[in-house]
DNA sequence: AACTTTTACAACCGCATCATT
DNA sequence: AAATGATGCGGTTGTAAAAGT
């Protein structure tokens, strides 16, 4: 379809706003309400096209914008949102009050993906990276991973090109098994302590249960979130796989709070469901997020460069 | 102090989608 | 049904500030 320009560009200001064209702008925009950009921009005296306009508007001045830096809520959050998500910021902004998809992108890009890379993180599959974890493996001479865990892995990037059906289907028969087992965790905590630490994850009845599996799997899928209003309260950690420090497969016996992936693989590490999700909510800098980083079980060594895999 | 590089984020651009005619 | 307009979305760019040399 054809489709004309929004404006025409003769004579409109490009570029940063100034502090007048802002109040022009909100003070429009309070008398008459947003909409009609195409008109809004001559209506209220500016020399700029509606697009910028709706733009400036809706990533800046907006009075129900919440500025400032991220909690770490609010990133655990976007990461758990973007496993599912992909890309589709508007949707993530959703879930995320104050907070605009521009922001969050930005804030995705500088912030969350460097620190996921430097995790061993795919930040598009949220999976390990196994081009890293092998030649960081190769470089410190020494066995980092459970090779089990990357025989697993390779088998299920493999299983997800050739025949994505089978893991939509262990998906789903784990989303059943991880919420039974969350409920009857839930419970026996409770039953323990009379306050259950796992609540804030749970507290909906639809706690979020990412693995490995899961997201080599779908990372698109969306049909989960449809009706599903995040809080920050129901989000769990990061779907972080933690691998044995050493080369051989620990008992499940000896993890019990890791969950197994059922059926034909074995004893591969998941989402822990009890593990540290409190102490990590609780802290906030830059410094204490890049110890909980360190939390992880696999690190990529300084003499990789990882902007070589970026 | 001057210059260069990196980082962070506001803003732009082009395309997609939905609504209206 | 097709054409057009309005708006939304995501990728990318530009630039000021900060950090490094």
């Amino acid at each position: 379809m054809g489709r004309t320009p929004c404006c025409d560009k003769n004579g409109l200001k490009k570029g940063p706003w100034t502090p007048e064209e802002d109040l022009k702008l909100t003070n429009y925009i309070q008398i008459h309400g947003p909409g009609n950009w195409r008109t809004l921009p001559r209506n209220a005296g500016l020399q700029r096209c509606g697009k910028s306009c709706r733009l400036r508007w809706t990533n800046y001045l907006r009075p129900d914008i919440r500025r400032g830096r991220f909690s770490f809520e609010e990133e655990e959050i976007i990461i758990q949102l973007h496993s599912i998500l992909g890309n589709k910021w508007s949707a993530i902004a959703a879930r995320l009050p104050g907070r605009t998809d521009n922001e969050i992108k930005n804030y995705w890009n500088t912030h969350i993906r460097k620190r996921l890379l430097r995790s061993g993180i795919d930040p598009v599959t949220h999976a390990p990276r196994l081009d890293v974890l092998d030649l960081a493996s190769a470089l410190c001479n020494r066995s980092l991973l459970n090779p089990q865990l990357l025989s697993l892995a390779n088998t299920l990037l493999l299983l997800k090109q050739e025949n994505p059906e089978i893991l939509l289907q262990q998906h789903l028969h784990r989303n059943q098994l991880c919420n039974s087992q969350q409920n009857a965790s839930m419970a026996s905590t409770s039953a323990a302590s009379g306050v259950s630490q796992m609540e804030p994850m749970q507290a909906n009845g639809q706690g979020f249960c990412y693995d490995v599996l899961t997201n080599f799997g779908y990372p698109n899928s969306q049909d989960n979130l449809a009706s599903c209003p995040l809080t920050n309260a129901s989000v769990s950690q990061p779907n972080y796989v933690q691998c044995a420090p050493n080369p051989t497969v620990s008992p499940a016996s000896e993890n019990s709070n890791f969950q197994t992936i059922e059926g034909s693989f074995g004893s591969v590490r998941s989402t822990p469901l009890n593990s540290s999700s409190t102490f990590i909510n609780t802290r906030s800098t830059d410094d204490e997020r890049e110890s909980f980083s360190s939390l992880l079980k696999f690190e990529i060594p300084e003499s990789l460069n990882i902007d070589d895999f970026m």
